[in-house]
DNA sequence: AAACTTTGACCCATA
DNA sequence: GTATGGGTCAAAGTT
């Protein structure tokens, strides 16, 4: 089959040209990225979601055009891998905090900040609550674990795209009705055009995979709900069941005296966030003592000597980003992705059109941006045009995961690449799916997963378990689970078992190299299945065994351990001739 | 007691 | 002018 040129992000997404790299994007700069996060649609296509978003109401934002996001059609069957940029050692990339464990990544249903730990908040809140008090008792800080633990497995894929002087993040995130939908690797993207920078719970899921860990991690998620993770204090000030919609939205506005910033939040009824939609800018440094309080937050915000807050390190260990996206948002769902991605493929103002709530809170932002609207600093004349992506993942490299299990069958040196393409097929039987990856030459943290075939069949089951620790258990929410890890839907966007398109490719950049990497809030955005199979990881040819064995911690937190795949030796043998 | 959440009502823009 | 719906207010309740 021929393979197509198109370059996409784990999650559909596209770069504004095929010759630019994540590298080139991160090479820029973004002050402050917007974080979104949009569950997957559930029932409406996005242009439903678009016209009842559209409603009136509150200022007119120009809508952020997640347009300006280069969306993709959903690849054909992207699928994760794993592989060590050259020149990185895998101890490095333990050491990096793009190892952030997304495996909670529900944001907190009363401030919208993304739990540690994947965690359904909701219907584990009142069996925990005993447990959250007392951890509360236990641990002054759970940012600062966080910091002292190991990557984890988990991972929050967070988009960063900039154009000119316009910062879009992009987080994915695969919830739970999204999931139910398709069944298969639906996911949540949720596409703002912020400054602000997105904040992962990088504390969060370190090492899982130690029992005593998890609990700890479980209760600081529960905690950590409470608080908001995007750096700053939030106020819930009205609900709304939005019609269409059976999730209700909240309103939140920042804490901070006189700031203008407000964001919505939509959550399922099992109470995992859907959507998060930002308005507006922070008039002020993020506060550095994150907890809910007038007197932290509101009153007296620490500034940090390094003021942008995209980048710098609160001293708690969470990375000092600001999670909220400052202008608005705009989530796609699965169904959005159906719908749309040809749209949001270029950008940003064919985006105005069909986004929702762009139309409504993005108007602010636009506005804003060109200056029109005071009040908010750090508004900037921002315009919103391609977005600068980074992708950020659990581990130094991105990891796309579509849910999918792959045998390595063969690796070649590719004329014009020095890096190696590990070579893939898909394991299930008759399943025509091969794919091939390969780190980018130019930019060693980019890679490039090209992808061949359709599936013939579903996303298979989890390995390991019948239940509980697989990927689509990850993925999915469990609704009676005490250790709901939500936040550990991974994005698989190529998950879809009938994809369309025969070939796509998909470039991760590795984040973690770029000292703007940020953590987003929490969506995981990819599964870690990579974790299970090492062959997916591509990570022969590095032969780490300290990689290896954090893979595998992640593996136990995270997953039943996977078995390691047979390889096809011979089958390389004679594909590398 | 303060801060925060909940929730019904109100306001306002749009169709 | 009316209906609809999103956003906000503010009193009451909760933590």
């Amino acid at each position: 089959m021929a393979s197509s040129s198109e370059i996409t992000t784990p999650s559909n997404f596209s770069f504004p040209n095929p010759f630019m790299s994540f590298s080139d994007l991160l090479a820029e700069d973004y002050p402050s990225t917007t974080t979104t996060t949009a569950a997957a649609a559930v029932s409406r296509g996005l242009s439903d979601r678009i016209t009842e978003r559209t409603g009136s109401g509150v200022p007119k934002f120009k809508s952020i055009p997640p347009p300006s996001l280069p969306l993709s059609p959903p690849p054909v069957s992207p699928s994760s891998y794993f592989a060590i940029p050259a020149g990185l050692s895998p101890a490095e990339l333990l050491d990096s905090p793009v190892l952030l464990s997304s495996s909670n990544i529900l944001p907190s249903p009363t401030t919208g900040s993304f739990p540690i730990q994947g965690f359904n908040w909701k219907s584990n809140s009142n069996n925990h609550n005993q447990d959250i008090k007392q951890e509360r008792k236990n641990y002054s800080d759970f940012s600062f674990h966080t910091r002292t633990r190991p990557p984890t497995t988990s991972s929050t894929t967070t988009f960063h795209s900039q154009v000119g002087n316009q910062t879009w993040s992009f987080q994915e995130t695969t919830q739970q009705e999204g999931m139910v939908k398709s069944e298969l690797g639906s996911m949540q993207q949720a596409y703002s055009p912020e400054n602000s920078t997105i904040q992962t719970n990088s504390q969060s899921n370190n090492n899982g995979f130690q029992s005593d860990y998890n609990q700890y991690n479980q209760s600081s998620s529960i905690r950590e709900q409470r608080r908001s993770e995007d750096g700053y204090n939030w106020r819930k000030y009205g609900q709304k069941q939005v019609k269409g919609s059976e999730n209700p939205r909240s309103y939140y506005k920042c804490t901070f005296s006189n700031c203008p910033t407000k964001k919505k939040v939509e959550r399922s009824i099992d109470g995992q966030i859907t959507e998060i939609v930002y308005k507006g800018n922070h008039n002020h440094p993020k506060p550095q003592n994150t907890r809910r309080s007038s007197s932290s937050a509101s009153s007296q915000p620490i500034q940090h000597s390094n003021e942008n807050p995209d980048q710098s390190f609160a001293s708690n260990g969470q990375i000092d980003s600001v999670a909220t996206p400052e202008n608005s948002s705009i989530s796609i769902g699965d169904d959005d992705f159906e719908q749309t991605s040809q749209k949001t493929k270029s950008g940003g103002d064919e985006f105005d059109d069909d986004e929702p709530d762009a139309k409504r809170w993005s108007h602010t932002c636009e506005r804003e941006n060109r200056g029109e609207s005071a009040g908010m600093s750090g508004a900037g004349n921002r315009t919103v045009r391609e977005p600068r992506v980074v992708v950020q993942t659990t581990s130094d490299i991105d990891i796309l995961d579509d849910g999918y299990r792959w045998r390595k069958y063969g690796q070649k040196v590719v004329k014009g690449n020095p890096n190696p393409r590990s070579y893939y097929k898909c394991t299930s039987q008759g399943c025509p799916v091969r794919k091939h990856v390969e780190r980018a030459s130019q930019d060693l943290r980019s890679v490039i997963t090209t992808y061949e075939g359709k599936h013939n069949h579903d996303v298979p089951a989890p390995r390991g378990s019948g239940g509980g620790n697989s990927i689509h258990s990850v993925n999915r929410p469990l609704a009676n689970s005490t250790t709901n890890n939500n936040a550990a839907m991974a994005i698989r966007p190529s998950a879809m078992p009938h994809q369309s398109t025969t070939t796509t490719t998909t470039i991760m950049t590795n984040p973690i190299r770029n000292s703007r990497l940020q953590t987003s809030e929490g969506q995981t955005p990819f599964t870690l299945e990579m974790l299970q199979s090492p062959g997916s990881f591509g990570f022969s040819g590095f032969g780490s065994s300290n990689y290896m064995n954090q893979s595998q911690h992640t593996d136990n937190y995270m997953f039943s351990r996977t078995k390691e795949e047979p390889r096809d030796d011979t089958f390389i043998d004679s594909y590398l001739r």
